[in-house]
DNA sequence: AGGATTACAATGCACTCGCATCGTAAAAGC
DNA sequence: GCTTTTACGATGCGAGTGCATTGTAATCCT
């Protein structure tokens, strides 16, 4: 046989073409031959990486996650609870071209795992995340006396969740400037955390 | 000529088929003869009644949100500011089968909005809408003494429409359960309106 | 009454799709 | 060194796509 290669990282190759088409063209753009032509590679080695496009798309979902949750725990701002709940939602916000393309790819994804289960399932592992590390943030934050201690953890997690996706698609749609949107979140804060 | 025919209702006719398909599968499932099937009607009828495909898509776009409009705005709760506003944000929340249809419509399109510039000049025609009205109870409910003087109505729509939109999703896929989001909602309303 | 126009239905075309199949060059294993 | 396995590249197939074209029955207008 030829050469032994990194499935692994070959697989990730194939991925990072697709997102970028993903980012371009949405789900509907993406086909294998597509796929390979922007990868550089024939239809063949996508075929022999990936059995079928749902594995493919699957495959790139979860690896455009990790990358997400790689840049935003890269930025995070460790001052405090409320700099570091801030840092984590102002990076999930589409406020630069990198964070726009994922919130694009994001957003393709979303809405293909409204109609397929598989998609959906994968979307759902990766959920519970983002609300316990705010729930985390502010019992940190009430037991160090920077939040209410009549605070519900978990309640205020959904709401810090909710206002982050929330505010995502308007400002990709463009329909926010960065100033109205970080206004927003730093308004909302306020009413969690007592000290900046 | 045959039988004058109202071409508005035929073209909300042929959009209802085609929104039946966008909550089943998405937009990727919308062809010409899928939608003449769903239908029941020719392909030559719909090609008689749209030039092209995304006339026909943009057409279904508008259409469906008009009818969320007029759901909505029958649902309203006119009691208190309070009522208005959260009357409003829980039917657009997906917790029924229409409402979670109306959801998964909206989130197919919002998707493909992120690439395609003409539907995304679709969606941002109707965003003002409901910031302007959160905005506007709030306003109703200083002037009343129901809500603080001090908050900036503008910045507390955007919150309101963000939670709204926030939760959607999340419910959508099945990661909240009712009571859940409408716990988050009414915890919100609280900080914004004194009186229940 | 009859030509002009409307409202379709039917068919065809060029293209793209996912996937299966087949062939082959190269290196691993004995 | 020879067989087996790996890693592809190339090609083809049947199905589906948007859209153009053509045909035709019906009814409005004069």
């Amino acid at each position: 046989m030829p050469k032994q290669v990194d499935h692994q990282a070959r697989r990730r190759q194939i991925a990072d073409a697709l997102l970028r088409i993903v980012d371009r063209e949405g789900l509907e753009g993406v086909s294998l031959r597509h796929v390979a032509a922007e990868a550089g590679v024939s239809m063949g080695r996508i075929q022999h990486y990936f059995a079928t496009k749902d594995q493919m798309m699957i495959f790139a979902l979860i690896h455009v996650h990790e990358r997400i949750y790689q840049r935003v725990n890269a930025c995070l701002d460790p001052r405090s609870p409320r700099d570091l709940v801030r840092s984590a939602i102002i990076e999930m916000l589409p406020l630069d071209d990198e964070r726009r393309t994922e919130a694009r790819i994001a957003l393709a994804f979303l809405a293909r795992s409204a109609v397929e289960p598989a998609y959906a399932a994968t979307l759902r592992e990766g959920y519970p995340y983002h609300t316990v590390f705010f729930a985390e943030q502010i019992r940190r934050a009430q037991r160090s006396g920077e939040a209410p201690a009549d605070l519900d953890p978990e309640r205020e997690a959904v709401l810090l969740f909710a206002i982050t996706q929330g505010l995502v698609n308007p400002t990709l749609i463009g329909h926010y400037t960065e100033e109205t949107v970080i206004g927003a979140v730093d308004r909302h804060l306020d009413r969690i955390f007592r000290v900046r």
